[in-house]
DNA sequence: ATAAAGTGGTTTATTTTATAAACCAAATTT
DNA sequence: AAATTTGGTTTATAAAATAAACCACTTTAT
């Protein structure tokens, strides 16, 4: 009757910036953090757990002196979206 | 950008039991743990949870000599659900 | 008649998750 | 050179979900 919904996608946050990723090329931390309005602190937290399941890929380096982390959503990642978004109809439509 | 997803509503069993509820006149506790194969503690908890936000009311009686709680949803849960389905939208289309 | 098992739950404890607060290193501004 | 800002990470706390125990009965089997 209802498909489950893959919890590491059931999450505000996390869907936010799956949300923001798979609509662009790649986002930086400001970026997701300003589009998102979350703290730093808690997206840091949420896109290491969507780094670590795969579904998103994390690159680090320095523009000028300055870090910077840019992300981008993987095959993986945008499969995992699909899937949760039909999953979903099974409980709204 | 993104609208607020109510957490009320932003939970699996708790979107199921609405999902169930918004759809029929009412159910019981026996069927809504069969549909949505959760156990018998954490649909009590969910279902406390959604009665005291007012999304559901909740009955209780007896049928013969066994306890029946039979739910129904109300019109704020109505609005309420109407509303997570819009914002979810802001988020996967 | 009594013990065992089943029904329909609730309550309490445990685990997981989300969020916030504190912190860090370096850069920039005053 | 002290204070503030930037771009984060780490750690602590609060909230939520889940599971495990339990309770009050009823039904079935012995």
């Amino acid at each position: 009757m209802f498909k489950e919904l893959n919890p590491l996608l059931h999450s505000e946050l996390r869907l936010a910036v799956m949300s923001i990723l798979i609509g662009v090329e790649s986002a930086d931390f400001v970026y997701l953090r300003k589009q998102t309005g979350t703290t730093a602190g808690n997206l840091s937290v949420q896109l290491d757990k969507l780094a670590k399941a795969g579904y998103i890929g994390i690159e680090k380096s320095f523009r000028g002196k300055m870090p910077r982390t840019v992300c981008r959503i993987t095959e993986r990642g945008r499969n995992a979206f699909a899937e949760y978004v039909d999953a979903l109809k099974s409980y709204i439509e």
